[in-house]
DNA sequence: GAGTTTGAAACT
DNA sequence: CAGTTTCAAACTC
């Protein structure tokens, strides 16, 4: 930022009057800081500006950063900057206030003014770094209550979902979170500041910036000063692969013992989801609760020690924020456990040690190194990420750090999303390969994300999480495969080395749950998997590819024939039903959920969600319905009938919802839904908003490939894959019996209307997957 | 839970 | 490409 303006220069003078008020005095005396008066500044006082100082910082945000200047004279202090700033606005602040200010004018911040003692939500400041500049100039207690206020709030989502925001945005990666509180006044101010990669400018003073030194690559930091006049309570929240908990270390031990403050460095858990402020003084106040039972996987965070500890002076814990990272692939086994490697020398043992929660041990890996406990984890994590899509670069990022080494924080925003996403639908994620018990939890496939979540949880979630796993579904319909969470393949012949295997199809590991036979789909067998695979796919690129491609911008389709299946959503290849009419789940039509087209080879078709011949016979519908698909095939109408009544009084919710378009609500209204999981990957979304990759087969992508997940694209780069060119089924039919809906995905897509928008999101792994690249 | 049905995948 | 076999999920009892 750039604190040369009138704008400044006005702050600047209103910071004088700040400085002689009484006021101003009257905290000076009380904080262990001295303030130093700007040389220029011979203005006075003036009372009512103190309450609402003039924005000091230039930032975008700005507005609300009166007092945060006024705070950051003390915060740390002891801080030294390695660099001056070169801003006449520092310049005007002590050198410590300095550090700080820099940090402000830097970064686009956001102040959060609070009573001490009340905790400041990270990861709100995080959201709201996301849309802009976030202002915080509210008191403490109403971020408090924003963050977590809401009963059903879940704090980790709050922090997910804004760390998911920001993957979202491309914005920062990571994000550290200082909070410094005094324990002292009851009228703490805090101010949170903010910063975007986006917005900091690497010639700008914020570079100047001992924090900036700190702070690597972080794309995004959060710094949080709640002062007291007197004690401090530091806490501060790192989280953020590129910072350095050792370059922070010291830093806050000088601050502490300058400022003769508390402090207390807490790994923030995951991306700020769980960031808390202490209020030292007499008061601990947690802004979220982080239960380190449930401390979870997705969250990646990694509380270091307690971090509800109180301790003077004293640096009581450092973690780094969760390092997890899902590496999903088998191609990334190095990578990964390159990862787990740095973890275990950074934070390790907590880390570690949430790694083991978060995914249940036995589930990981039958081979059980370290490395892959931690990599089976992540790995689920992965998929899902990559599913959700928005991490492309962001998982790039990450990918870079880890190898770098500077993990910390290397889970941050990926893992948010997850875990945010996750409380709701409570892992159903497919984290195939991560812990059985986190997986499942049936209840939570029926959860719409976008409900609870904000909109971006809601975008990842939807289609991945739930209904689109099958495994998950499964486990859904399935009682104790519920709660046990795994059940997956059932192998006995194919050793999980075909698609045959849902979990290989799907390009996960069997795991535990999995009752599969002589089973080759194991990290311990992944050269075996990934030689297998590439076989597979250089007989059928597409074999791994999703089955179906649906749009979320069909959904006003829907919206106008609820009965029909949108032209955007359709199986790939289509079925070839002789006997069910498909109108079961053998059909892979419907089991995706989507209507029949022409692609399909099906015989009697009475695929609810859509006929082949582009009548929609749905439920009820159906069962009244002439039968306008001839029966010419042989097809025992009777039968089909019968299956259709059975069909809808099995999933009465099928008529209702025909859609497709399974995203917002994925599970439910499926037909198959209760009990169902779709068959090996199946669903892949493509929005113009977001994508969602449903499943497994996200997931199976991601898996082998590492593709990025989500990309924009021109329709002309569509792959493909995606287009049918090079599909092993060519784009038949442009048109499709009603005129709507036409076969292969590929034409398809391209009257949907995420193509008219002329905004693509591709999951980009599909192109991949044919290549399974080992990256060794 | 065992057996049957079904259709995709794999094979020829 | 078509036909056959294999396979495992889906389904039925």
């Amino acid at each position: 930022m750039d604190m040369d303006t009138p704008e400044r220069n006005q702050i600047n003078t209103t910071l004088s009057k700040f400085e002689d008020s009484p006021v101003f005095n009257y905290i000076n005396n009380l904080s262990p800081i001295k303030p130093v008066k700007s040389a220029h500044i011979t203005q006075t006082f003036n009372s009512l500006t103190f309450s609402s100082p003039p924005s000091v910082f230039t930032s975008p945000h700005a507005a609300s950063f009166k007092e945060s200047r006024f705070l950051r004279r003390h915060s740390l202090p002891s801080v030294s900057k390695p660099k001056d700033s070169s801003e006449d606005v520092n310049k005007v602040y002590s050198n410590e206030g300095a550090l700080a200010d820099s940090t402000l004018s830097q970064h686009n911040s956001c102040e959060l003014h609070g009573s001490a003692g009340q905790g400041i939500s990270v990861g709100d400041a995080t959201i709201e770094l996301s849309n802009e500049q976030a202002k915080f100039s509210d008191e403490l207690p109403q971020a408090l209550q924003y963050n977590c206020g809401s009963p059903g709030y879940d704090p980790r989502l709050c922090g997910d979902a804004a760390n998911s925001l920001l993957e979202l945005s491309g914005e920062a990666v990571s994000d550290v979170a200082y909070v410094r509180d005094s324990g002292k006044t009851d009228s703490v101010e805090a101010e949170l500041h903010l910063q975007g990669t986006s917005q900091i400018d690497p010639k700008g003073e914020g570079s100047d910036c001992d924090w900036d030194g700190l702070i690597h690559n972080a794309s995004a930091d959060v710094l949080i000063d709640a002062e007291a006049f007197k004690g401090l309570a530091f806490k501060g929240l790192m989280h953020g692969s590129s910072i350095r908990l050792s370059d922070f270390v010291p830093l806050l031990q000088q601050s502490t013992s300058n400022n003769d403050q508390k402090t207390h460095l807490v790994d923030s858990v995951a991306s700020g989801s769980e960031h808390e402020i202490h209020n030292h003084c007499s008061e601990l106040v947690s802004v979220t609760d982080i239960d380190p039972t449930q401390d979870n996987l997705a969250n990646g965070s990694l509380m270091t020690s307690n971090p509800n500890e109180k301790m003077d002076n004293e640096l009581v814990s450092v973690t780094h924020r969760g390092i997890r990272r899902r590496c999903l692939d088998f191609e990334m086994a190095s990578v990964r456990k390159k990862i787990s490697d740095d973890n275990s020398n950074i934070g390790s043992s907590t880390t570690q040690s949430e790694v083991r929660n978060a995914a249940n041990e036995k589930q990981l890996l039958p081979a059980k190194r370290n490395a892959n406990s931690q990599r089976s984890i992540l790995r689920g994590i992965g998929l899902h990420l990559n599913a959700l899509a928005t991490v492309k670069d962001h998982k790039g990022k990450q990918n870079e750090n880890v190898t770098s080494g500077d993990q910390v924080g290397l889970a941050s925003s990926t893992s948010l999303l997850l875990s945010a996403c996750q409380e709701h639908q409570r892992l159903s994620i497919l984290s195939v390969s991560v812990s059985s018990e986190r997986e499942t939890d049936p209840s939570d496939n029926g959860v719409q994300p976008s409900e609870d979540c904000p909109q971006a949880l809601a975008y990842m979630a939807a289609d991945d999480f739930n209904q689109n796993s099958p495994k998950k579904k499964r486990r859904k319909s399935e009682p104790v495969g519920e709660t046990e969470g795994c059940k997956r393949c059932n192998c006995k012949k194919s050793k999980c080395l075909k698609l045959y295997c849902e979990c290989f199809a799907a390009g996960v590991y069997c795991i535990e749950p999995c009752s599969c036979q002589e089973c080759f789909n194991k990290p311990i067998h992944e050269d075996t998997v990934l030689q297998t695979r590439k076989q597979i796919e250089s007989r059928n690129p597409l074999a791994f590819a999703p089955k179906v491609i649906r749009s979320a911008d069909s959904v006003p389709e829907v919206g106008i024939d609820p009965n029909k299946t949108p032209a955007s959503a359709r199986h790939k290849r289509g079925c070839n039903c002789k006997k069910s009419s498909c109108l079961k789940k053998y059909c892979e039509c419907y089991q995706g959920g989507v209507g029949c087209s022409i692609n399909c080879r099906c015989e009697g078709c009475k695929n609810a969600f859509g006929r082949k011949d582009g009548s929609a016979s749905i439920g009820i519908e159906g069962e009244t319905e002439e039968e306008t698909e001839t029966s010419d095939k042989g097809v025992d109408e009777k039968a089909i009938q019968k299956t259709e009544i059975q069909n809808i009084e099995d999933h009465p919710e099928s008529s209702l919802v025909s859609t497709p378009l399974q995203l917002s609500r994925p599970l439910l209204p499926m037909p198959f839904s209760s009990k169902g999981k779709p068959p090996r990957s199946f669903v892949t979304t493509i929005t113009g908003s977001g994508y969602f990759a449903s499943q497994k087969h996200a997931m199976p992508n991601s898996l082998w490939s590492q593709s990025k997940p989500f990309q924009t694209i021109p329709d002309d780069e569509m792959p493909e894959i995606l287009r049918g060119d090079s599909s092993p089924i060519a784009c038949i039919k442009t048109s499709s019996p009603n005129g709507k809906r036409i076969s292969s995905p590929n034409c398809e897509m391209g009257s949907s209307p995420a193509r008219r928008g002329g905004r693509k999101l591709i999951l980009q792994s599909i192109p991949s997957f044919p290549s399974l690249t080992p990256h060794p």
